[in-house]
DNA sequence: GTCTATAATTTGATAGAC
DNA sequence: GTCTATCAAATTATAGAC
């Protein structure tokens, strides 16, 4: 993948995990980047697709880092609440599944698809990891909730308080 | 409060509902109500006034449900997982304060304040009500986050799969 | 690959008649 | 209170030169 295709997805991702779908257009991306908007769409078709690919290489990201931190730490709990807490404590405060999540009914087809795809992977994963299936919903329930209640309330130790106690209570349990 | 500032709340809280603050336009909700854009300004000046003014009587509408049923019933953790469980089973999908949560760093002040009110008034409520402030946090984590999964996968059932060990675990113990 | 230019549409908001 | 008319700006997207 190219650089400037590169850069215009991470322009793309910090839009979204800020405001969603609607919270971005290609001019604000190509003034970032440097280069016109209609350079934009020779990259990416349409807004459409460019989110459709930001949202598929965030959800391969973190698929991958969720495997590589289960071979260190064979304790799905604390390994899935430290992986949403991250966004919590950086720049970005959401991350973009979350916030296109939350208005899903509001998105074209192909972002939506990615976006179910993501929540999807984590269920699998959490079960494939030793947890029950309502665990596994309960679990990503809590840290998807947490990240945005930190996020309402501007308050970023929200995030710990509502995942505190599952962690002592059901780690090493699974 | 007049029927058409009512029935303009209304279509506007739909659009909300669905897609947040960036979903809806005077124009969509005029034609909806059967008036001209321009006359939707009338009653509320500006876009931020008016998704402002939907989110105060939604909060206001949410806290007075929740006192009556906690009357009725004095199990905080049944009521709220009742309490939240309602839009996923409606046309709505989602509380409109999860959305404009998820994306709250993109919205108008005065929309920011009002979303942010609603979340501590829950907040406030469930300690008022027995539950220790970790405790508070999370359960409205999951509740939250148990609808946005359930929204984003688009299967209803996932909310009660999400909910239901925690309503078990912890029902009357508080 | 990036540009200029532009089409076609939509947006939030205002002025002023009725 | 609602209308017509309109503005200024922004939007996604395309055509074609370089």
């Amino acid at each position: 993948m190219s650089d400037m295709k590169t850069a215009i997805m991470d322009a793309a991702e910090r839009r979204i995990r800020a405001g969603g779908f609607g919270a971005f257009s290609f001019r604000d991306i190509a003034a970032e980047v440097g280069i016109k908007s209609s350079s934009v769409h020779y990259h990416f078709p349409t807004k459409e697709d460019l989110t459709a690919a930001v949202i598929r290489r965030y959800s391969e990201l973190v698929a991958k880092h969720l495997d590589r931190e289960l071979e260190k730490n064979p304790d799905p709990v604390r390994v899935w609440t430290k992986a949403f807490r991250t966004p919590v404590f950086s720049e970005d405060h959401m991350c973009p599944c979350t916030v296109l999540g939350a208005a899903v009914q509001d998105l074209p087809e192909l972002v939506a698809v990615e976006v179910r795809q993501f929540f999807k992977m984590h269920k699998d994963k959490l079960v494939a990891a030793g947890l029950a299936p309502n665990k596994a919903a309960e679990l990503l329930s809590t840290l998807v909730g947490a990240t945005i209640l930190a996020n309402a309330l501007g308050d970023r130790t929200e995030y710990d308080r509502a995942t505190k106690d599952r962690a002592k209570r059901e780690s090493v349990a699974a």
